[in-house]
Formats: structure tokens, sequence, C-alpha cells
DNA sequence: TCAGTAACTGACAACGCTGTCAATATTGTC
DNA sequence: GACAATATTGACAGCGTTGTCAGTTACTGA
């Protein structure tokens, strides 16, 4: 296996100027240049990762933190995070993390401290519910590590965070409800600690009170964004005295839940009643019907969070990052229509 | 940050004992062992991935390669992978690998040689349709990484495979089908190019010929594991003169596809048609109705890949691990009934 | 032409750990 | 109690890079 020096002694220079060749930097002439990257192709040269990580104290990683749960919402981010780190020469690390709210303050500051100084990761990348997390947030501020958080919340000191406008979305979805003609509209919450359950719900409420349409608080539901949540919300909904004439839950997981318990009940969808969802994941259009929703960018998402991580670890934005706030949209399927005559 | 000769020197030792008690190495007396973790304890040492790597010759690293079609079955092996990581204090690093089918031979060495040179990853897992192909395995042949492959193939001198009897599965499957009356059961295979549809097709027609049922070739639908593709046998199989009575599809994608092409003819499920699938994958449950499936288990094949992967590389087991055939469950839901009266 | 400066280049140490091997302490045997 | 055998401990080198700093060369402008 070829080293530097091997390298160096084919190209007849230093072994410092083949660091500096191959790290691209100043003070070498290209002739030069040239010379050592022939030799360094010529014997096979790959850099050591281990070598380079001591020396520099830069790990070239990034870690992403997940939680158990896994989604389609956090396998599209970590996608998008792959991918940017692919192309910036960086390696990716899953690293789990469970049972931080039951943990006490001092074992989750243990935890991410263990995790930090054994690999001195380049950037966190953390996905709800861990983005939400005040305490993290806390605990984190403590150690010399970048962290993005992706997805909805609410931290104001956080420096980088990458999310979508949650709240003028699901207002958006809820006009276009409304513009079918739809006044009685329920609404299916998620998980109550997680802020894209408010976010939604403020939208939702939002496009309520500009339409004049009073927020009936029996047309709301609870719910924890899996789908057993939305089947139970479903049943409940829809078999009260006075359904509601379209349901928007919170994700599409609870949103498939709702259409599952109205075929249930044999209603026919959207005709009898319309569904909609958020988040447009892999479900979404595989439903039967097909679910009208809110697609985030979740690649995207991905991509930004890391790119910024790497910016941040090599200075090579003239400021730090501060986030960014990407583009939704509303797909139109075939789960919401008109309102049913009556 | 702590260093091992903070600790050694609290402890009034040399590093290399503390080295040895942090190792778990033997040879240290038990008195010193304890004063060893003490003096670790109260200085917060946390030892240094990279050091140790560069040093010891290993990453303590287990790097899982995937194509960029991210699906729910690789999102959860990855998870099982992820968790027995965790346990054994290994690094899950996550790389991207594509169009390896139109490289190169000695491209795919050089890329493979990079990432090998570079991270020195104590294994490699390879997923479906990475670890089913031959030109790959050639080329890795060449290096010294221990190699999972998780999923269906049928590379005989590979050292670790992990899997389910997928032909015994598509076998079982079937017969159940043949057991509630059907005799007209269609095929939608997978991707040519993908042992899983061989092995799935392989168990569906040896059923068939089983119970002395001749393979109606006009019943078997190409695909290729997509939705869209599954849409389009669906509708193929479903309208033509003398559909079938059961639609058997490769995977849950497709068999997802099946069922939108019956409903958008206004067939009713299970009673004009039963649809079945393959994997149970996440979407399975949520459609409508919920589909009968085979279940792989998935985390359990992460699991087993990596903890062979570790047993492998610190040679704990007492010979070379030689891959696990898991055992499969047939997952009754509400898309397969019996056969519709004439 | 020559000092003064800027651009190159290389020698050497060090990052924090583990492997090797030698030194010392302990134990068992007769 | 002497000796060999074994268990325990430590000194030191070195894994393959990059950072520091000093030395060398090339290029200004007077």
């Amino acid at each position: 296996m070829a080293k530097m020096i091997d390298v160096a002694r084919r190209a007849g220079v230093s072994i410092k100027t083949v660091s500096r060749v191959l790290n691209n930097e100043p003070h070498v002439k290209d002739a030069l240049r040239e010379k050592v990257r022939a030799a360094a192709r010529d014997v096979g040269y790959v850099p050591s990762a281990p070598a380079r990580r001591l020396r520099s104290r830069r790990s070239y990683t990034i870690h992403m933190v997940s939680h158990s749960h896994r989604s389609n919402y956090v396998n599209a981010i970590q996608f998008g995070a792959m991918q940017t780190c692919q192309d910036e020469g960086y390696q990716l690390v899953m690293s789990l993390m469970d049972d931080l709210r039951d943990m006490p303050m001092d074992a989750l500051k243990q935890r991410f401290g263990e995790l930090i100084a054994a690999s001195r990761p380049d950037g966190l990348i953390l996905v709800p519910p861990l983005s939400n997390d005040e305490r993290l947030f806390e605990v984190l501020s403590g150690f010399d590590v970048p962290v993005a958080r992706v997805g909805p919340n609410d931290i104001p000191a956080a420096q980088i965070i990458v999310k979508i406008d949650e709240r003028a979305a699901a207002r958006e979805l809820t006009e276009y409800l409304i513009g079918l003609g739809h006044r009685r509209i329920a609404f299916v919450r998620g998980k109550e600690d997680q802020n894209a359950t408010s976010e939604r719900y403020a939208g939702y409420s939002e496009a309520l009170a500009a339409a004049g349409i009073a927020l009936d608080e029996s047309l709301v539901a609870p719910g924890d964004f899996n789908f057993e949540a939305g089947l139970d919300a479903g049943h409940a909904l829809l078999e009260r005295d006075a359904p509601p004439t379209a349901v928007f839950a919170a994700n599409d997981d609870m949103a498939a839940g709702v259409l599952m318990a109205a075929h249930r009940m044999g209603l026919e969808i959207p005709r009898d009643v319309s569904i909609v969802g958020f988040d447009d994941s892999e479900i979404a259009e595989k439903m039967w019907p097909a679910l009208t929703t809110v697609r985030q960018p979740l690649l995207e998402l991905g991509h930004s969070a890391t790119r910024q991580l790497i910016d941040a670890a090599s200075r090579r934005a003239p400021e730090p990052p501060r986030g960014a706030v990407l583009d939704y949209s509303i797909i139109h399927r075939d789960s919401a229509g008109p309102v049913p005559a009556r």
C-alpha cells in the first residue's frame, strides 16, 4: 500500500510537498505539482484517512444522529446527506440515540460528549424529533461542534436550521380545501412534543380564521404521526353524527389511516370525504386514491444541512452559515375534491 | 481533552498499562485495573478513535454500500446494522455507489480500491442490487476485506451471505393462493438482473407444478420492482379477456400498483381478484385492503451481517463466518381471499 | 548589479494511541 | 532457599499524515 513517502521518492520531492499538492495548498510550482500528481497516480497512492484525521484534528466526517423510529422522512434526508458527503469527500456516519427524553441532563452530556470526543465529527445533523429537543440543544451548545437541525423547530439561538415554512404550507393546503367548498374541515394532530404539530395546526387554524370559519374543537383529533392513530382518528371523526367533509391529517401516515377508516365504512373518496396529508412520503402516491399532500424537498434539506456543516468546518464561507428555508409544494392528487352536495 | 497520558499519570502507571486496561487485555492485576478505571473516569477520558485506528490498523468501522435507489428494504437493513454497530462500539459509515453496471472493470477496482485504502473498513455490507453483482464480487475478492452480502444471491464462492429462502417463501405463498382455490395465478416479475426475481419466480412455478397447474406464460408480466411497473402489469393482466383470479407481484411496491389498477377498474379486492406481494414493506399494511405478503426479517438480516463482519474482524469466532439463512413468515392480511365463484 | 522581498521547498516534530520487547515481580518446585 | 517459570509492568518506537519553521530560490525595484 503506497504512502506519501513513496510518492515523494518517485517525484523526487519531500513528503511535505506531496502533502501540499494533494491538499491543493499554495506555494508549489505548477511543474512540480504535475510531477507529484503523476507520481501519485503511478504508485496508486490513496491518502490514509486515519493518519490525516489524527494529525489535522479534523475528521472529514459528518454524524447524523437519528432516533430509532426511522421513517421515509429520515431516510430521504439521510440520502441527501450521503450525496453531499460523497461529493465533498466526507464520510457520513450514522448514530442512534434513543430514550433521550428520559435521560437526565448529565447522562445526555456524557453520551454526546463521548460521541464527540471519540470521533470529533466535523458536524452533527439532527433530525426530528431530536432536532426539536431543547435540552439537547442546551447540551450541544456546550460542545464545540457545529450542529445542523433539520425540520421544523423553534430554537431561536440555534445556528443552522434547515426547514420549510410548515405553517404557510398547512395554511395553503387548508385554503385549497376551503376553495373546494369545504367548511367542516377536521384536523388530526401529531405528537405533541414536536413542533411540526403546532406549526401545521397553526397554519390550519389561520386559514380557517381568514375564511371566517369558526374553529370547531370537536373536529380536532389527537394523534402521534402513526398510521394507527390516523385509523382511530378516522373512525372517531367519520362515525360522528355530523362528520367533517374533509380531513387534514398532520402527516401522510395518519392520512393513510384515515383513508383506511373511510374505506372500511364504505365511503368513497373524495366523493364522500376529502382527505389530505403532509410530507409526500413514499406511500402518498401508492394509496387508493393517491393522496393530495405537501411535498417537502427532503433531499435538498439533507444537502443543505450537510453543505453548511462542511462549509463551517472548512471555513470556506465568509460568515457562519445561518440555515435555510426551502420551498415546499402542494401535490395535487386524487384524495381531495369538491365538497359533497347536501 | 484528557488523553491516555493524563490517565496514566493520575493512576501512577505507564500509558501502556492504561491501554491494556481500557482494551481489556490480560496481564494487569485487578487492583491496578480498578485504579486505572477510576482514574479514567476522574479525568473524563475518552479514547481518540483516529489515533487508535492509525496505530492498530483497524478502523472499527463497517461500511454499508448502497445504490441510489433507496428503499424501505435497504432502510430497515441499515437500521439493523446501526443497532449492532452501536452495541459493539463500531461506526456505521454509509457509502453511495452508482452506475456500477456501466463501469469498466478497472474503474470498479479503482473506486473500491480507494474506498478501502482510504478508510480500511473492518467490513463491507452490500445490499441488493449490489449484493448480486458478480463483477463486484470479483473486484472485491481482490481486496483483503470481509464482505457481507444481504439478500438473495447465488454467488457460490462468497463468504458471508445473509438471506432468507426466497424460493421457499414464494412457493409457500403461491401454495396458499392455490389452497384458496385459485388456478389462474398471474406473476409480476422484478428487475431481471436481480436474483430475487428468478428465485421468487422459481418458487411460484414450483408450486404451480406441484399442484398440477400448467404455467400459463401469458400470465407472467414483466416488471422492475417499482410501483409504475405494477400499475402497468395490473392493467395489462386484469383487462384481458380471461383475467387471472389472483396476482402475485414479486414485491410490495408492484403489488400496490396492481392494487391501484384494480381499484381504477372498479374491482373489489379480494372479492374480484386476490393480490399478494413480497417484502412486507412499510406500505403493505397501509394499503386498502392491507396486503398479504412475505415478511423478511430485515432488522435481523442487518444484525447478522454486521455481527459476522465484526466477528471476522476481531477473530473472535473460532472459524470464519459462513453466512446465515433466516426465517421468513407469511403475513396474512386482507388482499387475498377465496377464488370468485363462477 | 544588488539588497529586499516574496515565493517556494524541505527537515523535523507531533498528533494519541498500540505493538514489541525487555525488565521486573511473583509464584511454584524441589 | 535457589532456581526456573510465569505473570505483570514499562520504555520506546512508530502508525502516516500535517503544522511549524527555517532554508533556499526567484523576482522585484532602485
